[in-house]
DNA sequence: GCAAAAGTGTTATAAATACACCCATGA
DNA sequence: TCATGGGTGTATTTATAACACTTTTGC
């Protein structure tokens, strides 16, 4: 490899996070707003470009920590988007990660260094987006789907304890549209993700429940 | 995003193809022996360096051609390889990638530009590879395990008719072990990856079987 | 007592697995 | 006639999907 051709040079890597949480029933996404060009005052995911000296999702987390404040997020990488003409300063892939979070739990900074604003976006209200975060969301969103019935993705919504109903809900927001209720206890619990403790309590001011926690 | 910053610079991206075949029952991958540095003399799998101006699918496709002759090859995107130091001319990010062909219909070029020779080596017979590809190659070779049984991916191997018993062959290759045969046929036949074509003819010099193709 | 939330079970269908014999052909 | 290879069916288990009533509790 020739590292002096041209063709080679003047290329980066933008790591993209899709942060997602789920409140009041609502399926939501982090966004944040740029205070630098290009796309100056427009809404993004959260993300920016890789240092040749990092691990890429070492890039991810650093990126993450600086506009949003969060650490030690969970991260998965789900796909490329490698179009060369997807950022016009400069050729730079596109690795995308997939994030859940509680955000009651979490503190998200609305200014930093390089944004001016940060906020949870209901999925069906989202302005449109910097570079092509649009696409990029919506593979997210349709990669989570999946996600959330053969992983533990969820495990950082519900770091604690949780009861079936409270775990139901968030399935739903999720998928946006309500699934069976009894084969969603008997899926849940048939796979190895999650299990009781032992403790039942009034949650909701009506009948108790049962509490679970992922294994 | 200011492109002056020197960490955000020479980064490159690596495309690296596995590209596998099964030949008289053997599973086999297709490496070339490089005549550059680094790793002048050593085999790897096909690769190289992504143009900044092309999208990575397109610099795979490009790199298959220039170091093997082979073109059209249908290509999958299986996963990343991002440590820093994979590289140590530059940092490159590696995109990797699965093809399948049939060794017998295509003419791979021994001598290019960059490389000095190139053959079929059986999987259980890999010598060290240049980088990390050793690593790539375990990693799909795992992929391609479970891409034969949700996707058409073994369509370029036999690209025109065949009978269900070489495709079984294939897939005992593969997966290296041998599965239950009539359990194989049924699968096969249920999902609708194939077709029969109504054609049947002796093969094998025994009784006659029937062919089927892709869809 | 009634509205709201939690808990529970059965049946039907589809998919996955394990397993053994008969037929056609060429030597 | 026998060795080789191709073709086929059934029973079991497991996963998925559809579907409705009872219990607890606060108001």
């Amino acid at each position: 490899m020739n590292i002096n051709n041209p063709l080679y040079k003047d290329q980066g890597i933008h790591v993209i996070a899709s942060i997602f949480t789920v409140k009041d029933g609502k399926f939501k996404v982090l966004l944040i707003k740029r205070d630098n060009e290009p796309f100056k005052d427009k809404w993004s995911l959260v993300g920016g470009a890789c240092y040749r000296t990092e691990d890429v999702l070492t890039a991810m987390k650093r990126e993450i920590k600086e506009k949003t404040g969060m650490k030690n997020l969970k991260l998965s990488f789900f796909d490329l988007f490698s179009k060369p003409e997807r950022c016009a300063l400069m050729r730079m892939l596109g690795v995308a990660y997939i994030g859940v979070i509680d955000c009651d739990r979490v503190e998200v900074m609305k200014k930093t260094a390089k944004t001016k604003d940060a906020d949870w976006f209901e999925i069906d209200r989202i302005p449109p987006l910097a570079y092509d975060h649009n696409e990029i969301l919506e593979a997210a969103i349709e990669k989570l789907k999946s996600l959330i019935f053969d992983t533990d993705i969820l495990k950082e919504l519900f770091p604690k304890n949780f009861t079936l109903p409270e775990l139901y809900k968030a399935y739903c927001a999720i998928l946006g549209e309500n699934i069976d209720r009894r084969n969603f206890r008997k899926k849940l619990l048939s796979e190895n993700l999650i299990e009781p403790t032992g403790f039942e309590e009034n949650v909701t001011g009506k009948k108790k429940a049962k509490f679970y926690k992922f294994v």
